[in-house]
RNA sequence: GCCCGGAUGGCGGAAUGGCAGACGCAGAGGGCUUAAAACCCUCCGUUCCUAACGGAGCGUGUGGGUUCGAAUCCCACUCCGGGCACCA
């Protein structure tokens, strides 16, 4: 930017000099030189290879620097939205100043239920609404002038990019799993294994016996992508089915807080769980907080332990997880799930002679008994069920054995076993289990304890450790010896098995929506599915005109939109046996589909041979210092701790496993941003009031003369306590906002925003400007003297700081010294020596990039501030010739010394003891110890 | 209930075994100004002693421990935030 471009402050401020760094002056030098990088692709990243690589080849080490892509929601930001993405901004230009080559860009997560709710309510065509919003939020994120390489932007809804979603859907359709070699295999593979006989069918029959469909169902069967049968989340208010992950635990849809039904329904499901250990052990190899991997060590829910069979009096066997087995002596029950299989053969005709009255659930006969609690059970909601913990159930009649000892236990059925988890079977053993013991109270059952409690034990069900007792062969051994003993007695008397269960379920992967990616595969008339060929991608989207999804009620099945798109559902392709009429899949994929893959088409975005080049992968994927590899920092909100964090650590192994890309893990390293609140304040009927026109008054605030009360929450419309960054642009200017922003706290914790504080970051940049700019004329006040030697002591103290906090993404640390640096400057009220001028505006550039840059030209550079070396601390400066260090007595600071540094202890030792105060003090005392510590301290411990 | 975080002045926070409260906001006093704003300078945890300069005690949620020395490490507890939850 030329100087005489600049025009001095605007008539309304004609009180304050010509060249105030202010607002209206913050924006001139803002959009000037986001017109400039974008014009000279400052931020473009170079590529080793391919379309996106540079001239020169680059010697630099690699970064790859990412933030979760954000839904592109049509309200606009407020300022709570772009705290990370400026803290990846930050950390993003340190390191290119530090000699990385930085990739660093945003797109738009734009398919999915969001977009669709919005485009429903207004009638606006998803696409379009979805195109206008992401352009607004594009205007609002580029003012604040985040350097992005927009070459690789993309947004899931691209056609160029759901075409190789499509593709990537595809390879995991065409392969299977082998449990042998622990990895994802295609499924041609399998094919020969089958028809060789070197692997056994799923049913056992040869290969060669099945016809052609039956062949092919064998092979869906084993696929990574299957069609499954299994109950599902039926959302009718939505129209759609949710994932499990989608679905709270209260039984409601997670967006817009619908009910949600089981139902078993055929869906696409990704088999996820083959993955399961996969995705538990390589958690160990990642930097991502310990909270983090907890969730997912949760949601994963591994846990080791063994079936086991209970033989049943009609002959059938009940099979049984239990992480218990030591307790099986114990068991005075089996309970079934209300569900379960098994329930419908094992009820006998008629009650027993014996059956207490308690245990037949007032009916004639078990059958009775069953068909009514079954009942009772699915007209509760989860949430009602979840409420009520008090044990209910019925006895169905029929008995089973103990395997270890014989006994015969009866046989309940009772909501308190899921049918989701294990086998659905519980073997009822209420002296350790607390939800057993609750079942044994209300039913009148035996309680045997098998572990010896402490004395002092006052509780129902014992789960702690302890001698086994009333366990025969096991009686002494401790729970994990008792374990070890009883699985292997098991496992040799044929009655059980050790085994590992997991809470994690198959990925439910389709969704009856328009706006989302068709799956790229059709039906022929067999029913069985068939994969388009991927010459033929895209499978696009058809333009609908009746696109909106219908809320049903429970009992209707989904309607997928594209179902009326009569034309679009039948295809004509060739699959082998010439050119054919075809129906088309009608789901359409979730919106965690898109989210999976997004960092790897930012590494080549206009690759139309591949969804990403493997030279230019593994450029940027490979970590040199042997480390996992992956994006090397990925900045998002704890919330996608589960879902996306998860299922795009699937897809990535699954794309690893198939050669497609060169490490097990997508994410290296993971930092959970905070988030920014905001004070919220009610009225006296608890209605919320605008905070922007609250003000306080001795500790009390006050709405229109009226008392509110103060409450913290997410910055909101319903809140009614949004700022937006217009609203900072307009009064401070981006850099600011960016400079407030990463000055409030650590990144990754949540702070109230503080309109009123902003000013002492706008401070900050006045006085710099101040410091090296004639307010009044515009001028350069720097001059080439050099600094003295105490300033330059200051500055590289300063730098080292300032370099220590950017790498521990610590920036309001590093502005806290810059602070105090140009606090010096102003103090010495002089005109600062060149040399410090330079390295000011350095440090200040990953911070503040248009004033930085603005300051940088008017020294005298012409190249942008963006590329430059960060300035590196002179050692020699750091130390100062004196060091003031405090003498303690007995811990307590008693005087303080000042001796020159690097002082070798004895002479620090003498020092300190000659210190007059310390004499005065030590008169009349035995010194026992004197701790000396180099620079920092001496402690003198007497009596 | 279980699992993860966290607690430091009026407020946001700094210090990760060595001078607690850096830096900023708010507040107080002063300078400049006819005046106000802006700007600049000084003070600003708390109690006590002193006319003052200074000095002493207390102090990082609570109680204990380790250590010459603890905001920092260990144990127990309280409160706040988040996650999971009839998962066998």
């Amino acid at each position: 930017m030329n100087e005489s471009s600049l025009s001095p402050g605007s008539e309304a401020e004609d009180s304050s000099p010509a060249f105030r760094y202010d607002a209206s002056l913050a924006e001139e030098i803002e959009v000037e030189w986001q017109r400039r990088w974008l014009e000279e692709g400052t931020y473009q990243a170079a590529n080793p290879l391919g379309p996106l690589s540079s001239q020169e080849v680059d010697t630099r080490p690699k970064l790859f620097v990412m933030d979760m892509f954000p839904y592109p929601s049509g309200s606009g930001l407020h300022v709570g939205h772009p705290l990370g993405y400026i803290g990846t901004d930050v950390f993003a230009r340190y390191k290119r100043m530090v000699g990385y080559n930085v990739l660093h860009t945003m797109g738009y997560d734009a398919f999915g239920l969001p977009a669709e709710e919005h485009a429903r309510q207004t009638g606006e065509h998803p696409r379009s609404n979805t195109e206008n919003n992401i352009a607004n939020m594009q205007r609002q994120l580029d003012r604040l002038g985040l350097g992005h390489d927009k070459r690789r932007s993309i947004a899931t809804t691209d056609v160029s990019y759901y075409r190789w979603t499509q593709w990537i859907f595809l390879q995991i359709f065409q392969s299977w799993y082998d449990t042998e070699v622990n990895r994802a295999r295609p499924i041609s593979e399998l094919e020969d294994l089958l028809s060789s006989g070197a692997r056994a069918t799923s049913d056992g029959r040869p290969w060669a016996e099945m016809d052609e469909t039956e062949k092919r169902r064998e092979l869906d069967h084993w696929r990574l992508a299957y069609l499954g049968d299994a109950p599902v989340n039926w959302c009718p208010a939505l129209g759609t089915v949710l994932a499990n992950e989608e679905v709270t635990s209260e039984g409601r849809s997670e967006r817009g807080n619908h009910p949600v039904f089981r139902r078993p329904m055929k869906q696409w499901m990704m088999r996820i769980t083959a993955y399961a250990d996969r995705l538990l052990e390589d958690l160990e190899r990642l930097d991502w907080t310990d909270s983090i991997k907890t969730m997912q060590r949760n949601w994963i829910g591994r846990s080791e332990g063994a079936q086991i069979g209970f033989e049943t009096s009609s002959g059938s066997k009940i099979e049984v997880f239990t992480t218990r087995p030591d307790t099986l002596f114990g068991t005075t029950a089996m309970v079934l799930a209300p569900e379960h299989p098994l329930v419908d053969a094992l009820t006998a005709k008629t009650w027993p002679e014996d059956t207490p009255p308690l245990w037949r659930g007032n009916a004639e006969t078990p059958g009775e008994a069953v068909d009514n609690y079954r009942r009772k059970v699915s007209d509760l909601t989860d949430l009602e069920r979840q409420e009520n913990q008090a044990k209910t159930g019925v006895y169905i009649g029929a008995h089973c054995a103990v395997p270890v000892n014989g006994h015969r236990v009866p046989i309940f059925i009772a909501d308190y076993v899921l049918m989701g988890y294990g086998t659905g079977a519980v073997m009822s053993v209420p002296g350790q289990d607390q939800r057993d013991w609750d079942f044994a109270k209300a039913f009148e059952i035996e309680i045997i304890r098998t572990v010896e409690p402490p004395s002092t034990f006052e509780g129902e069900a014992y789960a702690g450790d302890g001698a086994a007792i009333n366990s025969g062969f096991l009686n002494g051994l401790h729970i994990d010896d008792a374990k070890r003993a009883i699985t292997d007695w098991l496992e040799r008397e044929g009655h059980g098995l050790r085994t590992v269960t997991y809470k994690l379920r198959d990925w439910l992967f389709s969704r009856q929506r328009y706006w989302g990616e068709p799956f790229p595969i059709v039906y022929d008339d067999t029913g069985l599915a068939l994969a388009v060929p991927e010459n033929q991608l895209p499978v696009e989207l058809p333009e609908l005109i009746d696109w909106a999804p219908r809320t049903l009620d429970e009992e209707s099945d989904p309607e997928p939109p594209l179902g009326r798109a009569t034309e679009w559902a039948v295809a004509t392709y060739d699959l082998g046996d010439g050119e054919l009429p075809y129906t088309r899949e009608l789901n359409t994929m979730p919106q965690w589909a898109g989210s999976c893959w997004y960092y790897l088409r930012y590494l080549d975005p206009n690759n139309e041979e591949r969804f990403v080049d493997p030279m230019v992968e593994r450029y940027w994927m490979t970590d040199s210092d042997g480390g996992v590899g992956g994006v090397d920092l990925y900045v998002g909100g704890v919330e996608h701790a589960v879902l996306h964090l998860l299922y795009a650590r699937f897809w990535h192994k699954v794309l690893f496993d198939l050669g497609h890309v060169s490490g097990p893990e997508p994410f290296q390293r993971l930092y959970n941003q905070g988030y920014i609140q905001a004070a919220a304040y009610q009225d006296q009927r608890g209605i919320y009031v605008d905070a922007e026109d609250v003000v306080e008054s001795g500790g009390e605030y006050f709405y229109e003369e009226s008392p509110v009360t103060r409450t913290f929450g997410k910055m909101g419309k319903s809140l009614k306590n949004s700022v937006t960054p217009d609203d900072m642009y307009s009064a401070y200017g981006a850099d600011t906002l960016r400079l407030y922003e990463m000055f409030m706290g650590p990144l990754d914790q949540d702070r109230p925003w503080e309109t009123k504080s902003v000013i002492g970051s706008h401070r900050l940049l006045q006085r710099v400007w101040r410091n090296l700019i004639d307010e009044s004329t515009g001028a350069v006040t720097v001059v080439d003297t050099a600094p003295s030697d105490s300033l330059k002591r200051i500055l590289h103290r300063t730098i080292a700081a300032v370099g220590e906090a950017m790498e521990g993404l610590r920036f309001n640390s590093a502005i806290a010294r810059i602070t105090e640096l140009n606090n010096e400057l102003s103090r010495r009220a002089e005109p600062v020596s060149r040399e410090v001028a330079r390295a000011l505006v350095l440090m200040l550039g990953p911070l503040v990039p248009h004033i930085a840059e603005e300051l940088w030209k008017r020294l005298g550079n012409s190249n942008s501030i963006v590329h430059e070396q960060f300035p590196a601390a002179q050692p020699d400066f750091l130390v100062d010739e004196s060091v003031e260090l405090p003498v303690q007595v007995n811990g307590k600071v008693r005087s303080r010394i000042v001796v020159e540094s690097g002082l070798e202890e004895e002479a620090l030792r003498g020092a300190a003891l000659s210190d007059p105060r310390i004499e005065e003090l030590l008169r009349g005392k035995e010194i026992r110890k004197v701790i000396v510590i180099q620079d920092r301290l001496v402690n003198i411990v007497a009596s």
